[in-house]
DNA sequence: GTCTATAAGCAGATAGAC
DNA sequence: GTCTATCTGCTTATAGAC
């Protein structure tokens, strides 16, 4: 794998599991063994400009990852609780967040970064599309699916952040346990 | 007033305007007119001390402006969603978020300082608390109110950090709309 | 494209006068 | 209890060799 790529991919878990200004870039440098010369010949803008890179390689994998959750899993539903499952099976063994999430990254820079909360605001914009989208074809009209995907959203950010202020995975398994009470009565 | 309240009360405001580390503590100094030697001498340890104090403050704050809105409103939905309101109102004036919320110090925070951690645990346990107990006055089993009181509050907090990602009140005000879809059917 | 060494600035924290 | 001046360490960023 290339540096560029390497460090993309070690900065993304740094930040994801610690938030950005809470990685220094020495850290991050030190973790993929590359140096400094190296990371600003590829970013020239330095540490924003990596995050950005972080964020769009992200939107990628998230992307490709989830459509092929909601390929596996007939329905919304389920497609949901998987991916809920793998964020607590995450949280247990690593003790960190690394999956479908980085409300983190959005906490600390959406009011100081704009670039950076734009590039966050595409990447919450590909995961409701997806929710929406197989919502609609479940028979919700175009409105609530689109309602629907922004509750699940902010339900799982929301829990993911008790999760991390309790310590406990219990808030994530609650909202998969609540799920299917607004899922169901509202088809069609 | 006096030095150490006023010093919490301006830190609280730009920590959760900003996030922790986003501001320094000279910024907060400036924004009070209060010197150096006066904060080492209210908090020996500092800015991580001074967080604390202002986490503790908001917990006595939020509790009381709480119940008191729990008081005039004769239900949960009701009371929930004049809290909202609150919020988006907060948002659009301001810009920026100041009220029942304070998610973006526990994105930046609970992974690094177990204090602080604790600090902001105990914060939604009251908030969630309160929630939980005007559910089963309304007919709730304490175990339904206690997953009720989770659900809105990783909502609310879900929410407000999609607002704030997509500069928008959009998320906030679904949630109000879609809240009474779950707190209906499930009374008793 | 990658290296080392160094710069420049700012963070939080301290000491000691008043 | 509050002031000013100062210190240390760490941050990101740069310059120039290889």
């Amino acid at each position: 794998m290339d540096t560029k790529s390497l460090m993309i991919d070690t900065a993304t878990l740094l930040f994801q599991q610690k938030g950005y200004k809470n990685v220094g870039v020495n850290e991050i440098l030190k973790a993929c063994n590359v140096t400094k010369g190296a990371l600003y010949h590829h970013f020239p803008n330095g540490k924003e400009e990596l995050l950005i890179a972080c964020l769009k390689g992200l939107n990628e994998a998230i992307t490709i990852d989830i459509e092929d959750i909601f390929k596996k899993h007939p329905s919304t539903l389920e497609a949901i609780q998987s991916m809920i499952d793998k964020l607590i099976h995450n949280l247990e063994t690593e003790g960190t967040i690394t999956g479908y999430t980085f409300s983190s990254i959005v906490s600390e820079m959406a009011t100081v970064s704009e670039p950076v909360r734009q590039a966050c605001s595409l990447l919450y914009e590909n995961m409701e599309r997806i929710y929406c989208d197989k919502l609609v074809t479940e028979g919700y009209s175009q409105e609530s699916a689109f309602e629907m995907a922004l509750w699940m959203t902010a339900s799982i950010e929301g829990a993911m952040m008790l999760c991390l202020t309790q310590k406990s995975t219990t808030p994530l398994k609650t909202i998969s346990k609540l799920l299917p009470t607004i899922l169901k009565g509202r088809t069609s």
